[in-house]
RNA sequence: GGUUCGGUAGCUCAGCUGGAUAGAGCGUCAUCCUUCUAAGAUGAGGGCCAUUGGUUCGAAUCCAAUCCGGAUCACCA
């Protein structure tokens, strides 16, 4: 592969900074502790060295610095750098004309990112959901950040697994079978003609409310509320529900069957619509008891102990952190436990290097012990266990709870989100000529290219307010108006065609503008695939889109003033446009052709 | 209380391995469609970067303390 050294500008100026200090000086400075700006809009020059942090150590001027320096590297980058000048410590260069010119000419836009050359096996787990309750907003960021994840590791050449743990059993699922067993009168989601999860999400609500009502009516003869609390009739009931899961019986496990099969069904669709998908789903019913002979393998190798009423803990106090139990005195698995075993298994049956678990911040604490554990019991690849830790979804109004209905509903604001993006499409009526099953793709691409958009624009650290008051914009830092940039590009080289023959020519300020930050784009990929953040592509996919908008008003590609300007400015065309379909589909956004 | 993440424009967010005058978008106001798509562009207005102290040529950025908010510290998952 062709070695890109356009990217590399930044490095190389860093590498002859330290280079030429020590030709002047044989002072030692090492090449990454160099400082290198793009310039000040309003400051001659593209690139910007500062030289304060030189200053001292080698007894010089600024001035006099930046002049030896900035000779010794034009000498030391000829044909790309032209000229320099100083001002107040900072060592400006000129990029020249030749080296932007070249990037264009050179750029293939089917090869904008070369591949690492450390391929990885990588595994995304994410999604994780409950079996008792629809998808909601929470998970849509979850879903939204993890296929990103994984675009971009294989935007980079690495081999990527994307699986989905599904929690499937315990009390939570047997609280919506006990609602439906008490009032569902054998309802189906077929007979209420309800998509699956949200008919056995209603009887999880249900139960809360019966639930409710029972303590009122316990406290209201006379019961205090702890205990009202735990002697709630329907509570015993999930209970004992839970307890004959555990044990086999045939009946529970049937009705168990039958439930999660209806939630699948509507977890399906929602899937299938949102663009989500995993080459491997595994089930916490068949994990949960994952995990046991690592137990017996961390006492043997002194990793756990063992307290007098026989439970396992670790003790990780020398880390900073707490005991931690891993087996109950009565012999059965935690949480913990089970991760440790799935993260054995995973690692086994995909030979994986590294593991991206995307899970919301409040299990931070449980994820670093399980890095921890897995450390120590040195199991393999437990240094590639990654936390993609993000933050939780708020309204206005505070936190979402399944549990009292102040959830925003997954399906609910798809379909609103595409409902919204015909509304402005019929209104805007540049697409009289689509078919209406074109018509309806272009609707779902917009409407989710807002949504995801909206969702991986914030750093996912971040916890993130959404305001269902307000909707979701088009306009402005959205992904409809980086759709819509493309959809011009895309409409002017229908025009034009897309063979070009370029030669040499002065590139005007945004000719470079635009060049330069293409040129940028595989550094971006490479920050945000190590941050794990691909908000870093969502603001770099905006700012090009804005940059390009701001160059189509200014120049125009068909009717440029020389034939020279129109080829090179179709390639400039042809990158962004390639490039910013590429960013976007590292965020799981289509990009259409005319909108 | 311990740990941890955050507090930047009216709102939602960038910027944080210290660098030149702190940026976007939305909202507000004002301009631009006989010329490649106005889901666009241009401009105006809007800031004690939570507070205080420190480190230094230089602090939104680093350190310390304080105030405010979230998460977590389960033999739930």
């Amino acid at each position: 592969m062709r070695q890109p050294y356009f990217m590399n500008l930044i490095t190389n100026l860093k590498q002859s900074t330290s280079k030429c200090i020590h030709t002047l000086y044989n002072v030692n400075i090492p090449a990454d502790q160099v400082l290198v700006n793009a310039t000040k809009p309003e400051i001659e020059g593209d690139y910007t060295i500062v030289l304060f942090a030189f200053v001292k150590q080698l007894g010089k001027s600024p001035d006099a610095l930046g002049n030896e320096l900035g000779a010794a590297m034009m000498a030391d980058m000829p044909g790309i750098l032209t000229q320099f000048n100083i001002v107040k410590g900072f060592l400006n260069f000129t990029i020249s004309n030749d080296y932007w010119f070249d990037f264009i000419n050179s750029s293939d836009p089917s090869q904008l990112v070369p591949a690492t050359e450390n391929k990885q096996k990588i595994m995304v787990e994410y999604s994780s959901p409950n079996t008792n309750k629809p998808l909601h907003l929470g998970h849509l960021r979850n879903n939204f950040l993890g296929w990103s994840i994984a675009e971009i590791l294989k935007l980079q050449g690495h081999e990527v697994f994307k699986t989905c743990i599904v929690n499937d059993r315990g009390i939570h699922i047997c609280k919506s079978m006990i609602a439906w067993q008490k009032f569902a009168n054998g309802a189906t989601p077929a007979d209420t003609h309800q998509k699956g999860d949200h008919f056995v999400g209603d009887y999880y609500v249900k139960y809360n409310d019966a639930y409710k009502t029972e303590v009122v009516e316990l406290v209201a003869g006379g019961m205090p509320l702890e205990v009202a609390e735990k002697e709630a009739p329907i509570l015993k009931g999930a209970q004992e529900m839970l307890l004959k899961w555990e044990q086999g019986d045939a009946a529970t496990i049937d009705l168990w069957k039958r439930m999660n099969a209806w939630v699948y069904e509507g977890f399906e669709v929602t899937y299938n619509k949102i663009g989500s998908d995993f080459l491997k789903t595994y089930y916490e019913s068949n994990t949960y008891l994952l995990g046991k002979e690592l137990v017996e393998a961390g006492l043997s190798k002194k990793v756990f102990f063992q307290k007098e009423d026989s439970s396992v803990w670790i003790d990780l106090t020398a880390d900073g952190l707490d005991e931690k139990i891993v087996r109950r005195k009565d012999g059965t698995s935690v949480y913990m436990t089970q991760d440790i075993g799935l993260a054995q298994l995973k690692q086994k049956e995909f030979n994986t290097d590294a593991s991206i678990y995307v899970v919301g911040d409040e299990q931070n604490y449980h994820f670093k012990v399980l890095k921890l554990i897995c450390q120590k019991l040195q199991l393999p690849a437990a240094d590639g266990i990654y936390h993609l830790s993000y933050g939780m979804v708020e309204l206005p109004t505070g936190k979402m709870k399944s549990r009292e209905g102040t959830v925003v509903d997954a399906d609910d604001l798809v379909d609103e989100m595409i409902k919204i993006s015909k509304e402005k499409t019929e209104a805007l009526g540049k697409v009289s000529d689509f078919t209406s099953a074109q018509l309806e793709e272009l609707y779902n691409t917009i409407g989710l290219g807002a949504l995801k958009f909206f969702l991986l624009r914030v750093d996912p650290k971040k916890k993130m307010i959404f305001n269902p008051e307000e909707s979701i914009d088009f306009h402005g830092f959205t992904g409809p108006f980086i759709q819509y940039t493309h959809a011009r590009i895309k409409s002017i080289l229908r025009k034009t065609g897309t063979t070009v023959t370029l030669t040499a020519n002065e590139l005007l300020p945004l000719e470079k503008q635009l060049a330069i930050e293409l040129s940028i784009f595989p550094a971006i990929i490479n920050e945000a695939a190590e941050n794990l953040d691909p908000s870093k592509i969502a603001i770099y996919a905006f700012n090009l889109a804005k940059l390009f908008n701001t160059f189509y008003t200014e120049h125009s590609i068909a009717n440029a003033d020389t034939e020279t300007k129109k080829q090179l400015r179709i390639k400039i065309g042809i990158l962004t446009a390639a490039t910013l379909q590429k960013a976007m589909s590292c965020l799981g956004i289509a990009v259409p052709e005319q909108m």
